[in-house]
DNA sequence: ACCTGAACACCGTTCAAGT
DNA sequence: ACCTGAACACCGTTCAAGT
């Protein structure tokens, strides 16, 4: 109850949560270039300052977005089949990418400005959580760190192409792809010219993905004691 | 020559050439941050509004750089061996990216916010040229546009993995993994305090690159109608 | 027609002044 | 000790005024 009834609603008590839930709301509805600290204080009824007490600067906020999203990934660890784990996670993250698609470039690129070891520790979670599935599946630490480097490569990988393909008007696509590949010399771009229609018809990224997956996982096959449950080996 | 002779090597005619590497050299040196309208025109001496000539806004920059490392790649289209010939530019790609590190999110995120057939012409040849090169090894021109995508997938998330683990002062990189690793709860991260000295170890991008690259070749290998010199299959 | 630069509407962040 | 907000040193971009 503050001290004029006039706004109810506003001015919740904050905290490094609603900060970064307020920020993440800003960036999926209006995009990054949206979140700013002045706007981002306007939109919580605060001096922008007061922000400085949550997020030491805009950087770290946007850490804290990334990694606010990238919290909502679990992995669970012991389950009898790690393979469809994997499988299953993959399918979560892009579920995750596609709600987020503005957050996508922080998720991929801001690791890029932080070493690994000072990473928001949400971001490290689904890291160990997968080394741990993979070592109970049988593999070394040091195995089990770089199937994690090569699934997560292929997951960021995947769903860098996939948002390129998603229009922001879905109206539009048809018209703007014919004035795009119209615009281009015939002479130099026969084959994305004559591919007009397969881009029309757009892309099926979870079948994309899956593809991915499957010439991963039979990458891995020969390489592990077992194809499902395994007795961890301890040294 | 100038009225005055105090600048003999300032002030070259403009050009949108000259301007992108301008701005090349800025992102490369100092980083994203920057590039910006005014002090890429303090670096050309020049108003900073005479730079809308060349590009009509700052996105349209960026979008500029990254086309200018991107050209620079070039995947020969009539060669014998196509699969040696995706292997080599992958490695091409990687050394690019790896000798211009700050554009790299530029190359990976700027396409999310342009539909592909608006983009920079320079950005789309290595998709042409890819999907000639796949074309005249005996793809279909829609599995040619697939293959494509994998690899390029690949190619992107690879360059992510390898990029995390550069750390700007090689010399502190242990310190800094220590102190990060050591700040982990020990009960919810025991697998990557455990990898510790994996870390420390580094990571053999070119070697992780090709790992990646077998798995995706020989995924391709029962996939098209000979391993190598093909005549292409026309209607 | 082309170029210039003043002006507008913003930024992130510091820090002195208040309580 | 904590919080506030004025102030600083920047931004991208528009547009009127010059040539």
């Amino acid at each position: 109850m503050t001290k004029d009834g006039a706004r109810p609603s506003a001015r919740p008590r904050l905290s490094r949560e609603i900060v970064l839930q307020a920020a993440l709301r800003l960036v999926d509805e209006e995009g990054l270039d949206a979140l700013t600290m002045r706007r981002l204080g306007q939109e919580l009824d605060r001096d922008p300052m007061a922000l400085y007490r949550y997020a030491t600067s805009r950087a770290e906020l946007l850490d804290g977005v990334a990694e606010l999203v990238l919290a909502q990934l679990d992995m669970p660890t012991d389950v009898p089949d790690w393979q469809a784990q994997l499988r299953r996670t993959a399918h979560d993250f892009r579920q995750l990418a596609l709600a987020h698609p503005n957050v996508v470039p922080l998720i991929v690129t801001r690791p890029l400005a932080t070493p690994l070891a000072l990473r928001p520790i949400g971001t490290l979670r689904p890291l160990e959580q997968m080394l741990e599935l993979l070592v109970r599946a049988g593999y070394t630490p040091v195995r089990a760190l770089h199937v994690y480097r090569s699934y997560w490569g292929l997951l960021h990988g995947h769903i860098l192409n996939e948002l390129q393909e998603v229009v922001v008007d879905p109206e539009e696509t048809d018209a703007l792809l014919r004035l795009g590949l119209h615009r281009l010399p015939n002479k130099d771009f026969p084959r994305l010219r004559g591919l007009a229609k397969a881009l029309l018809a757009g892309y099926d990224g979870a079948a994309a993905l899956d593809e991915s997956l499957d010439l991963l996982l039979s990458g891995l096959t020969g390489d592990t004691p077992a194809p499902r449950k395994v007795r961890a080996r301890k040294a």
